[in-house]
DNA sequence: GCTTGACTCTCCCCTAGTTGGAGGCCGTAA
DNA sequence: TTACGGCCTCCAACTAGGGGAGAGTCAAGC
């Protein structure tokens, strides 16, 4: 017979712990000393402790614990509580790994961001943008209309996205009104989904510009980029890019004058037509 | 202005919820009624909840949301956070997997157990064993010391224990007080740890009887092969073993009468030597 | 036999993140 | 006027215990 505390000693329970589980009827003292209330603990209880620990560290809750040591006398008896608590537990790794691979892209963007400062070369660089693959919605409208189609391409794509969001841009010219541009999202595998359109676009020499501040103010950026091009007769060709390396982002607003876009328009160099 | 049912609707956080996070100024409605103590919810309320909401799907607690949502204006400012996180999903799937693969191994026993019963054949049967890798720690002394020494295995190579236990025994005799025996795993891989020897028990030829029942009555057993190795000429060899189908397990002592125990004895036909 | 210190008892409150219910106020429609 | 829906506050419950108060018990030393 062990008191309370050798008790708690033996299996690692605390004393408190112990109290609990018999008000709960989990393990039940093999004595009660009836005037002072003492608990008194068997070899039998021993046992009993040493199944509920295990149980336990398999994440059995105490109704079922109790339900198991009723039900059961023999391990086969408890395959069945076992498959269940098995699902259970592969479902939670499932969901604990799409967090981590969810967490790690928002990381990963995030480093992205920070290189991207740290160069601090806001100026025009002449560079070949390789070949990407895409998932967008082709729109003809305001540019504001983007967000709300990132949304639907968000829930859409889900998991398969693998990138900065980034836009396609249709117009030779700025359009208030009846814009024509695609938000898309690059992903890893070609998907089927109806009402999105997957595309590869191809490996190009492109303009590129990393735009500092409000997506109001981009039009100075382009300018930039358009007065470069005919100084050295280079010829821009279409769609251009906008890639939304920092924007409003899945958690925040952000603060517009931090926001960095990428832009990049493709080109052709004179000599490349002589 | 949105009513806390409204708005209940709109972000799926049920009207007690919203409530208790105003109480906890997780999420503070933009407008309280001085009279009526009615709270209204402002544009800005419904992207505080969409945030709230993906940081409780990513784990963190209220205390944390609270905190994310005083310090960051951006997502960089997330970052620290999300690494914590992060860890502890990693860990979180550790744990988890280590409790499924263990939940596999005992499923995996009961199911040979339940194959065994059904093949019903309670007789000798002459067939090869395959190699198998196992530790073991060699004693002399009483049989049923063989319960320590299984523990002292299972305490110190955890993980790497891949089947069902056994034992060698090295008495052509049997000896009440002094038998040599050892008490054994199978593991998958080699491994260093002192105390425990590594072997590999080699591929061999045996006679083997599964024994149904208490420990005390498998000399019957031994009896009837031993008989059947007579009369037949057969020379039996030692090491034989003792596999313990299924015993006392990892939960519960379990019935001696429903145990299932395998007995192989190694041996050698005459026309081998002839 | 008495004191002392260690041990144990019950009872109550606390955790996180809700859920459920009771009882009451407010506004509108029939 | 009454009924109903929506809203309010306050209280209790769930898990699996932890912390502590105040009182009773046990065993050893003197």
């Amino acid at each position: 017979m062990f008191s309370i505390g050798e008790f708690s000693k033996i299996t690692g329970l605390t004393v408190k712990t112990l109290r609990f589980y018999h008000e709960r009827a989990v393990l039940i003292p093999a004595r009660i000393e009836s005037g002072s209330g003492y608990r008194y603990y068997d070899q039998c209880n021993v046992e009993q402790a040493r199944v509920i620990v295990v149980l336990r560290e398999f994440g059995f809750s105490l109704e079922q614990i109790v339900e198991i040591l009723r039900d059961c006398r023999d391990e086969t008896d408890l395959v069945g509580f076992l498959e269940q608590r098995r699902a259970a537990l592969k479902q939670a790794i499932c969901r604990d790994r799409e967090l981590v691979r969810c967490i790690d892209r928002i990381i990963q963007q995030n480093l992205e961001i920070k290189q991207m400062i740290q160069k601090k070369t806001y100026e025009v660089e002449e560079k070949r943008v390789p070949e990407l693959l895409v998932a967008g919605i082709r729109v003809t409208g305001r540019y504001d209309e983007c967000g709300k189609v990132f949304g639907q391409l968000g829930r859409k794509l889900g998991r398969h996205i693998s990138g900065t969001p980034l836009c396609l841009i249709y117009d030779d010219e700025y359009r208030e009104d009846h814009a024509d541009f695609e938000p898309s999202v690059p992903i890893r595998k070609p998907v089927q989904i109806d009402g999105v359109d997957i595309r590869s676009l191809p490996d190009q020499l492109c303009l590129t510009l990393v735009h500092l501040g409000p997506y109001t103010q981009l039009g100075r950026s382009y300018e930039i980029l358009i007065r470069y091009a005919k100084e050295r007769g280079y010829r821009l060709t279409l769609p251009s890019r906008e890639v939304y390396v920092k924007g409003p982002g899945m958690f925040f607003r952000g603060n517009p004058k931090n926001y960095l876009t990428e832009i990049q328009i493709p080109f052709e160099r004179q000599s490349d037509t002589i």
